[in-house]
DNA sequence: CCATATAGTCAAGCATGATTGACTATGCGC
DNA sequence: GCGCATAGTCAATCATGCTTGACTATATGG
């Protein structure tokens, strides 16, 4: 362990950042591939999922989710596009100010990805099965630390 | 909870799953937007990243590379072509066979990424001083059973 | 020794997801 | 009401990272 050049080799092929890009990478291949397997399911892309983690019930902007996802808000809109078309999301008038929409899941729609989703789960109830539920949730926890960590570029 | 749609959006927008790919992706981004900003350093792209965690000091065949990673062996040409000129990985002639070449890393090579691995690096033990070395531990156990449920497409 | 398989290379093409720049429509403040 | 800011759209372009197909060089088995 003394000899720095291995553990440069380590850092650069085995760390626990190494790991977590790694079980990303496959969860999200598996997600997809899940997805696009399943007949009448939308052709939903990476990019898409990107959107995900911000969206909700009570409705976004679309140039709120283009900053929060550091991008510019003409990337976002073929995106936004192809959910709507999908059925995904709707778009509704922002009470507050009329030139915006609000975006927000709909329900009957997020039922059509729901297998691809039930799939995430799945892997998830396994993992948990296999490590219990209290590593678990201290999985979650230091997962919340790293994303902490890393989310404000300081 | 019994809400369905309402757990089919936490599952689309906050599960497990999806934190573990917001962490990744922003752990990725991180990484290599650091090593963009050291003057010398090659401009390793997220492609090379992933042929890192399957080299070592002992040598990989392309090709082994290329079906691991689960692509062709012309897609990973380019990118290890890259990582010999900027002497991160060098090439020797496979004895077992000569028509095949090994790739492993130069520990002098890898020094001129170095600060971008001690930028991963740096961010773990930042996330490890916060949650402690035994929830870090778990951590990474639990890393690895995703890894292993996700790794061999059942 | 020759046929066939295998490791790696070269070239062309394509999907994805981003960019910059120009535009439309709406709203808000003086 | 007018002027300017802002939300979103459209179009062209680009880098990345793949693919398929054709090729070269070396090995191995009959």
């Amino acid at each position: 362990m003394s000899d720095p050049d291995a553990q440069l080799a380590a850092l650069a092929s085995a760390s626990t950042g190494q790991l977590l890009l790694r079980a990303a990478r496959l969860l999200d291949e598996r997600a997809l591939a899940r997805l696009a397997e399943i007949p009448g399911a939308p052709p939903v892309r990476p990019a898409h999922t990107r959107l995900f983690p911000h969206l909700d019930f009570s409705g976004v902007r679309a140039s709120v989710l283009a900053e929060r996802l550091g991008v510019t808000k003409q990337a976002i809109h073929p995106l936004v596009t192809e959910l709507v078309e999908w059925g995904l999301v709707e778009q509704v008038v922002d009470p507050a100010d009329r030139r915006a929409r609000l975006l927000r899941f709909r329900p009957d729609g997020l039922s059509a990805i729901a297998q691809g989703l039930a799939m995430l789960e799945s892997v998830e109830r396994e993992v948990e099965r296999a490590v219990g539920t209290e590593r678990m949730a201290v999985f979650r926890e230091v997962l919340g630390a790293w994303i902490a960590a890393l989310e404000p570029p300081p």
